[in-house]
DNA sequence: CGATATTTGTCAACGGTGTTGACATCGCTT
DNA sequence: AAGCGATGTCAACACCGTTGACAAATATCG
C-alpha cells in the first residue's frame, strides 16, 4: 500500500496552504508535513502546477449545492460569495482558475447554474450571458485583488490597513485633497463587506436591466 | 556620475518583462540585460517587490489626464477603462500591481480623481469610498482575468473563444442544459464591450443608490 | 511458492531564485 | 588633496522546482 495517495497529498497540500500562505507554500515543506521526501509528491503529481490545479478542483467542491431558492438574486448573490470564499481559501490557485474558462466539473456546475438563473430571472440569451460574464468579473477579479491579504491573520490584515489609511493621510493635501479628507474612510469594514456592496450593486444594475427590457 | 539610474532600471525592467514574461523576469536577467552586476539594481530598490511596484505605477502614466468634465459617471467611466487598457498592454504587470494598493504617484492620482468625482456626485463620505472600492475591483480584477488572452492576436484570440464555445456546446444536454443552449452566446463581442457593460451595471447601480439617499 | 516487473520512496544534485554583507571604486564636497 | 558617501562588484546564503539513479516495497504471473 502506498503511503502516499493522491488524495492525502492534496489534502495536506491545502491544509499547509492555509497556514504558510500561498507565497510560501513549496513542495520541499509539504513533504515535511507529509514526513516525507518532497520528491516523493513528484511520483502522484506530473509538476506543482499539477498539483495546485487539483487543490483547485477540490476547493471549488460543494460551492453550487443547496443554493437559496428565494429569488435568483439570493441565489447568485450566494454563490458569488462562495466562488469568492473558495477562492480566496486557495489565493495560490486562484490565479490558475482566472485565466483559463471554467473545464472541470466543479466549475461548469457553476457556470450551468448562474446562466439557469439569469435565464429564470426573464433575461434574454445575449443579456444573461453578459450578466453571466460582469458577475463573474467581478467576483474572480475580487478575489484576485484580495488574496493577498487574505492570508494574514485578522490582526496583521487590520493592522495592513491601518497602514494603508495612514499613508493616504500623510499625502500632500494641497494635490491630494480628497485622497487626505477621506483617508480614514478607506478600507472600510472587511473586504468581504466590500465586496457584497459591489456585487449588490452591480445586481441592481442588472435588475434595472431586466424592468428597462421587460417594460 | 551613476551608471544605473531608478528611471534607467525601470525601463530597462518593462523591456525586459514584455520580452520574456512576468515568470521567467528574475532580478538576475535585468542585471544582464543592463550589463551590470544584479546586485547592483539593490542599490537603487529595496527588494524586487519595490522595482515591480515601480514598474506598475510607470504603466499607468498619463491614465488620469485630460478626463471627460461632462459627468462624474463619464469621468470614472472613462478612468476605469483606461486602467484596464493600461494593464492589458502590459499583462505581466497586471498581476503584480493587483496585489497592493496605490502607492506611487500616478496610482494616487487616479484614486484622488476618483474619490474627487464620487464626492462630486453628491456620495457621502462613507459610501463614496465603498462606490470606489466596488469600481477598482472590477476594473482590476477584469483585467486580471483578461489579460492571459489580451497578449494573443485577435485571430488566436477569436479561435480560443469559439473553442471554449465549442466545449460548452459539447457538453451533457442532461447535465448542462442551459449551458449547451446559450453556448453560442457566452464570450459575445469583445471582452473590451464586455467589461463596459459591467461598468455601466455597477455605475447604475451605484447612481441609484445616491437617487435613494438623496430622496 | 518464487521470480519478475512495476510502482513508490529516498537521496544527491542541478540550475535557478531573491537577498545580504564585505570589499573596492568612483565622484563630489570640503 | 583628503575624506566620505554613493555606487558597483563579488562571493555566498538559503531557498526553490525538478530530475536521475538507486533501493525498497508491492503487485503480477508462471
Amino acid at each position: 500500500m502506498a503511503r502516499l495517495t493522491p488524495d492525502r497529498i492534496v489534502r495536506a497540500a491545502i491544509e499547509l496552504i492555509g497556514e504558510v500562505g500561498s507565497e510560501q507554500f513549496s513542495v520541499r515543506k509539504l513533504g515535511d508535513a507529509l514526513d516525507a521526501d518532497p520528491t516523493a509528491i513528484y511520483r502522484h503529481f506530473r509538476s506543482k502546477d499539477a498539483l495546485l490545479r487539483a487543490m483547485g478542483d477540490r476547493s471549488l467542491s460543494g460551492v453550487a449545492d443547496d443554493l437559496p431558492t428565494s429569488s435568483w438574486r439570493d441565489c447568485i448573490r450566494e454563490l458569488c460569495i462562495r466562488i469568492r470564499a473558495a477562492n480566496l481559501a486557495q489565493p495560490a490557485l486562484a490565479s490558475l482558475v482566472r485565466g483559463a474558462p471554467p473545464r472541470h466539473r466543479n466549475e461548469l456546475l457553476i457556470t450551468e447554474t448562474m446562466l439557469a438563473q439569469f435565464r429564470v430571472a426573464g433575461f434574454d440569451t445575449a443579456t444573461a450571458a453578459e450578466a453571466y460574464h460582469a458577475v463573474i468579473e467581478l467576483t474572480i477579479g475580487s478575489a484576485a485583488i484580495d488574496s493577498t491579504l487574505a492570508s494574514l491573520a485578522a490582526p496583521e490584515r487590520d493592522r495592513t490597513y491601518a497602514e494603508w489609511r495612514s499613508d493616504y493621510a500623510a499625502l500632500d493635501a494641497e494635490i491630494f485633497p480628497h485622497s487626505v479628507d477621506m483617508a480614514a474612510s478607506l478600507y472600510p469594514g472587511t473586504a468581504d463587506k466590500r465586496f457584497v456592496f459591489a456585487l449588490d450593486r452591480l445586481l441592481d444594475g442588472l435588475a434595472a436591466q431586466l424592468v428597462t427590457r421587460s417594460s
